[in-house]
RNA sequence: GGGUCCAUAGCCAAGUGGUAAGGCGUGGGACUGCAACUCCCUGAUCGUUGGUUCAAAUCCGACUGGGCCCUCCA
């Protein structure tokens, strides 16, 4: 498997640490606030990763978090969340409320076919480990404290801007002018790993710690997680192309000084959605996920065709247009699947044939739009019978999870009344009503079900 | 200002040194009572500009444009 590694800044292949075993960690979603589509691109595509690797035969064992410690409001910046405010209007706890945007999210995940990871951790559920990193860094000499919270010293690694290939020099020039500057840090790059004295005055949640009653800093709970639930080594860690500096370049620093060696050899990043075209601002309340799409009307699943479509590593510009054009195209390719009936036995041989050109695909940097062009060439092959095509594409999806064998319709369901219209129907015509000819076959679809014409006769169609 | 990623037809996109896959859309046609479905046909010299090479969309440099990041959003 090959893929670009944000460390190495190409694309190398993939080798873990222990054969045919996978320890791979995901940052998960701030949960008070929603995931949007952009946020969603990102599970999407770690998704099609986790079960790549498995299709690949590879045991994979993937944690991710769930950030339920930190602002829980709004600090300005982000606008006014209108379920926020809400919920601060009826009391409601912290809890609750991450409570609530993990349920969102989680709900947007089955919109998407995104496999929920067998290990999800809230943050505020490992306190202990933290306070066991926080205590070892600063035995160690690798953290200080000042001013009431304990900071990294930065100084101390080395190789503390690998990650994100920047000077450390560079760091206060042009800097974002909405951050005042912390002046109690030793170096510019020191970040907080435990919390008693922020700027932000009360945080909700709070615990004892030898530091002092606080919270832990932004990023030490991914460090502690992992950790924790993945061991020492970890072979791939993903997370979404802004997370790179500082978030994932401190994870490495307070791991790699917690563990006293290297952590983690490979760092994928995943681009953002943009979505310039379209009004998602936040500070209209108005962000769209996979829910909003289904009660705009659109299968939410054609959102995830288009994005396999596309490079994880690419920015793709998001637009209603691009949307219902993917629609159309992922339905059409649904339509064309749904006609395939199966014919006799499965060709072996042709199934391996495609199955590893399937494979090399994917193993190529995620290669996930060759894998659905494929899909497109398979149709179109003769030398295939149905049975095998279906085969292919119901094994393939295990890994698109694009739904593109429809479930069939075991139960045989009483359909006398629809031939009974369709018999109806044949009748008008032949009496040139089409009037009522057209009115039958407006009913029907209104119901779901889609008159085909053909040679043959009439069939029909679920919709 | 610095770091990093990206740039192929109206849109999405393949391509990893040898003279541009596929999909959607558009236009035309077949089928149809009309339509839907389906099928056939239909389009680009690859952001600009230097260079390396017998040969570059593919390698190197510069430039332009866009995304993300630059110390309490994780």
């Amino acid at each position: 498997m090959k893929l670009f590694n944000t460390l190495t800044k190409k694309v190398e292949e993939f080798i873990p640490n222990e054969e045919g075993i996978i320890n791979m960690y995901t940052c998960g979603p701030t949960v008070y606030h929603y995931q949007h589509l952009g946020n969603l691109r990102t599970y999407i595509a770690e998704d099609v990763f986790e079960k790549t690797f498995k299709y690949l035969g590879y045991k994979v064992n993937r944690v991710m978090n769930i950030t339920d410690v930190g602002h829980l409001k709004s600090d300005g910046d982000e606008g006014e969340d209108k379920m926020v405010i809400a919920m601060e209007r009826e009391h409601k706890t912290s809890h609750e409320i991450a409570e609530f945007y993990t349920d969102d999210f989680k709900e947007n995940c089955d919109l998407l076919n995104i496999r929920w990871p067998d290990t999800v951790v809230p943050a505020t559920g490992e306190i202990d480990m933290y306070i066991k990193m926080i205590s070892k860094l600063l035995e160690d000499g690798f953290a200080y404290e000042s001013n009431g919270n304990i900071y990294f010293d930065t100084s101390k690694m080395p190789n503390y801007y690998e990650l994100s290939g920047r000077k450390e020099e560079d760091l206060i020039v042009g800097s974002r002018d909405d951050v005042e500057e912390d002046v109690n840090k030793k170096n510019p790059a020191d970040f907080v790993l435990w919390f008693t004295n922020s700027k932000f005055g009360n945080q909700e949640l709070q615990w004892d710690s030898p530091f002092g009653r606080g919270f832990p800093g932004w990023h030490i709970e991914c460090s502690g997680i992992s950790i924790k639930y993945l061991g020492e080594h970890l072979d791939l860690h993903f997370g979404a192309e802004d997370a790179v500096f500082p978030h994932h370049t401190n994870e490495i620093a307070q791991s790699e000084a917690y563990l006293g060696h290297k952590w983690c050899n490979y760092w994928v990043h995943l681009s953002w959605l943009l979505t310039d075209n379209i009004k998602m601002s936040k500070s209209l309340g108005h962000v769209i996920t996979a829910k909003t799409l289904k009660e705009e009307g659109f299968n939410p699943l054609a959102f995830r065709y288009f994005i396999l479509t596309s490079y994880y590593h690419k920015q793709v510009n998001f637009t209603y247009e691009t949307l219902e054009q993917n629609q159309n195209a992922y339905l059409k390719l649904l339509n064309k699947i749904s006609n395939l009936k199966e014919d006799g036995e499965v060709d072996n041989t042709k199934f391996e044939e495609y199955d590893n050109k399937f494979k090399s695909y994917l193993e190529n940097d995620l290669g996930t739009s060759n894998a659905i062009t494929l899909i497109y060439d398979l149709l179109k092959d003769d030398s295939l019978n149905n049975s095998t095509k279906l085969e292919l594409i119901k094994s393939w999806d295990t890994v698109l999870s694009l739904d593109l064998i429809q479930k069939e319709n075991k139960e045989l369901k009483d359909d006398s009344y629809i031939l009974e219209m369709i018999e109806k129907r044949n009748e008008a015509k032949k009496n040139k009503d089409f009037a009522l000819a057209d009115s039958i076959r407006n009913e029907l679809l209104e119901k779901g079900i889609m008159l085909v014409d053909t040679r043959e006769g009439t069939t029909y169609k679920e919709v």
